[in-house]
DNA sequence: AAATGAACCGAAAAGGTTTTCTGGAACGCT
DNA sequence: AGCGTTCCAGAAAACCTTTTCGGTTCATTT
C-alpha cells in the first residue's frame, strides 16, 4: 500500500483521483471537501477519506485561475539589508501567514528599474495586492495609479496622497522622548542626531522642540545633525560638553549615536543617568542591552507598522480603500540610562 | 483612448483580448509573443503592438497549470529576526530574482507545527522546490523524504544525510582565524567564545586548536565558553588577564564578545593591536566598524551560502540531485584590531 | 497546368478546480 | 395513482495559456 500511494514518486493527486477512489464525480468531491451542503454525510466522509489516503492538496493555481483571486501578495522591499525593513516584513508576514495568504518577497535594492521589473513579475503572477516597504521614512515615488491591484506603502510613504501609506509617527516620537526626559526632571536637554537629509532626523528634532516649547523650555543649543554613527556621537558630545558642561540630558537621534555619547560622557566623568540622562531612538536590542547602563530608547513599533499595512491591504482587497498617510504611535522603552533627577 | 484601455478599471487583459485586437487567433497570438517561428513577421508585430496597448501580461497561473512547473520556490526560515537568516535570504532572493523565479517567504518562528503548516501551504501552491534556512548551524530535523519537491537546507544542515545542506565551514573558520593571528606573529592566543550548546562555538574552537597544533602551539588555557554577549566578553577577559597577563591575542567567538573584550583590555591598559590582537566572528558591520580600533572578523559568507543553496535547488529541480553537507569557506576581513607584532 | 512543398494560421485539447444547472430518486400528500 | 417537494449526484462550462495537429494559401518546380 505504501508503494501504491507513495506521493514522492507520482505527480500530486488531483481531485479527479480523489473522486475516482471515492466513486463519485469530481463535482461531488469538490463539494464534499469544501463543506458545501449538497452532499450526503456518508458520501462526504468517503471523499474525505479518499483525499486523506492520497494526501490530496487542492491545486491553488487552478483554484486561483477560476476565482480571480490568488491568495498571494507581493512584498516589495527596497533594501532587505536595512534593519528597518525586517521587523516590518515580519509583521506583515505574521498578519498574512495567519490566514491563507502567501507572500512573495522581492528586493529591489533601491533600484527603480529592478523595482519595476518585480512589479511586472508580480502582476504576472496575479497577486491580489502589494506592500511596498521603504528603507527610510522619506517619501518615495508612487508605483502609479494604473497598478491594477491595491498597494500599501509602509515606512516610506508614497509621494502621491491618493495612495495609502503607513508610517511611524516620527514627530510624536520626538515628543514622547522629551516628555519622558521632562518627567525625569531634566530641563537642560541637548539633541545630537544623524544625517539631516533624513526626514526622520528632522521630524524627531521637530517633535522634541515642540514638546519642550509646550513646557516653556528650549533645547540647549541647536540640534546637532551629523551622521548615524557612534563616532559622530562621540565627537558631538565632546563639543557639546565644551560649550555646555551643565546639561542634564542628551537625546540622541539613534541608539548608535547614544552609544558614542555615553562613552564620552563616562570618559569625562559624567555619570549616566545620575548626572546626565541619555536616550536613543530605534530600540535596537543589540545596542540598548549591551551599553552600560542599558539604554532607554524610543521603539518605532515597526512590527505593528507591518501588521497594520497587511491589514490595510486586506481591507483594500476587500474593497475598503483608504488613502493618505497614517502615522502610528511610537513608544518609550525605559532602561537604566534615564532616571528621575534625585 | 486612455479610458478605453484603462487597465485599472477592467480585469487584466487576456490573450484572447490581444488576439481579438490584433485580428488573429489566440494560438497565433501566443506563438507571436513567445517568439515561436510559425508566425509571419508582420503578424507578429501586430500582435506585439496589441499586447503593448492592452499592457498584456501572461497569466502565470494558467501557464504553470499547463506546464507543471510554477516558477516559484518556498523560502522557509525558522527565525526571520535572527541576523544570520537575512543575508542567506538575500543571497537566495538574489540568485532567484535574476531569473524568472519568484520566492514565497515563510517564517516558522522556530515552531515545528507552524513549519509543517507552511510546507503544506507551499505544496498546495505547487512550488518547484524549497529552501529551509536555519537560525544556527546545529543540525535540524529533516522535512522528510516524502516531500514531493526538492529541498535544500541552508545554514542549519538536515539531520538526514540523504538531504542536501549548504553550511559555512565553521571548523575552517576557526582555522583561518588562528592562521591570521599566527601570521601576525602572535603565539599566546586565548579563546573566549559563546554558548557551548551551539555547534558553531564548538567547531570554531576545534578549528582554532587544530591550526595551533599544526604550528606546534596550543591555546592559552582552555577555550572559555559562556554566552554570546558583550558582558560575557568583559567578564571573561577580566578573569583571563588575572590568570594570563602575558597573552598577545584573543580570538573571540563573536563580534559582540570581541567588543566586550576590547573594552576591558583598553581599561586595563593593554593596547589593541600593539599589545594584544583581537578577532571576532560574524563580521557584523555595525559592531566591527564602531569599535575602536575597527575589528578584524571572520565573515561566514552567508550571502554566498544563500546563493549556493539557490543554485543547488535550481540544479535539483532540473534533475541533478546532490546530497550530504557541503561546507563553504569563510574569510578573514582584516581591520585595525590585528596587526603584525613589531 | 498540375503537383509539390513551404509558410502560415486556427481549432481544439489539456491542465485542475469551482459552480451552475439538470436529472433522478425518494418521499409525502391528495 | 398522480403530483409536488426535497435531497443528492453528475455533466458541463468557465478560468487562461500553450501546444499539437490539421487545414489553407501561395510560390515554386516539373
Amino acid at each position: 500500500m505504501a508503494q501504491a500511494t507513495d506521493p514522492s514518486r507520482s505527480q500530486p493527486a488531483t481531485l479527479t483521483d480523489v473522486a475516482r477512489l471515492a466513486g463519485v464525480s469530481v463535482a461531488t468531491a469538490s463539494k464534499a471537501l469544501n463543506g458545501r451542503s449538497q452532499v450526503r454525510a456518508e458520501t462526504r466522509q468517503r471523499v474525505i477519506d479518499a483525499a486523506e489516503r492520497l494526501s490530496f492538496r487542492p491545486n491553488q493555481l487552478a483554484r486561483g485561475l477560476l476565482a480571480g483571486r490568488t491568495g498571494t501578495v507581493g512584498l516589495l522591499t527596497s533594501d532587505l539589508e536595512g534593519r528597518f525593513s525586517i521587523p516590518i516584513l515580519m509583521g506583515a508576514e505574521d498578519a498574512f501567514g495567519a490566514g491563507a495568504v502567501a507572500v512573495f518577497l522581492c528586493d529591489a535594492r533601491g533600484d527603480a528599474i529592478r523595482e519595476q521589473h518585480h512589479v511586472r513579475a508580480l502582476l504576472g503572477r496575479r497577486v491580489d495586492g502589494l506592500i511596498v516597504v521603504g528603507s527610510r521614512t522619506d517619501p518615495r515615488p508612487s508605483l502609479g495609479r494604473e497598478v491594477p491591484v491595491p498597494v500599501v506603502y509602509a515606512y516610506a510613504p508614497s509621494e502621491d496622497p491618493a495612495d495609502l501609506s503607513i508610517v511611524p509617527d516620527s514627530v510624536g516620537a520626538g515628543r514622547i522622548a522629551v516628555d519622558h526626559l521632562l518627567a525625569c526632571g531634566r530641563s537642560k536637554i541637548a539633541h545630537i542626531t544623524g544625517d539631516p537629509g533624513y526626514l526622520a532626523a528632522r521630524e524627531r528634532a521637530l517633535g522634541a522642540r515642540s514638546a519642550l516649547a509646550d513646557a516653556g523650555l528650549a533645547l540647549v543649543g541647536e540640534p546637532r545633525f551629523g551622521v548615524w554613527s557612534e563616532g559622530w556621537g562621540r565627537a558631538a558630545t565632546a563639543m557639546l560638553l565644551d560649550q555646555h558642561p551643565d546639561i542634564d540630558a542628551v537625546l540622541c537621534g539613534s541608539d548608535q549615536i547614544a552609544r558614542g555619547v555615553m562613552d564620552v560622557l563616562r570618559e569625562r566623568g559624567h555619570r549616566v543617568p545620575e548626572d546626565v540622562a541619555v536616550m536613543g531612538f530605534d530600540n535596537w536590542q543589540i545596542l540598548t542591552s549591551a551599553s552600560r547602563p542599558p539604554l532607554t530608547s524610543v521603539d518605532m513599533n515597526l512590527e505593528q507598522v507591518g501588521r497594520a499595512a497587511a491589514h490595510a491591504l486586506f481591507g483594500a482587497i476587500a474593497g475598503a480603500r483608504r488613502s493618505g498617510v497614517e502615522a502610528l504611535p511610537c513608544r518609550v522603552v525605559i532602561r537604566g540610562s534615564t532616571a528621575p533627577l534625585s
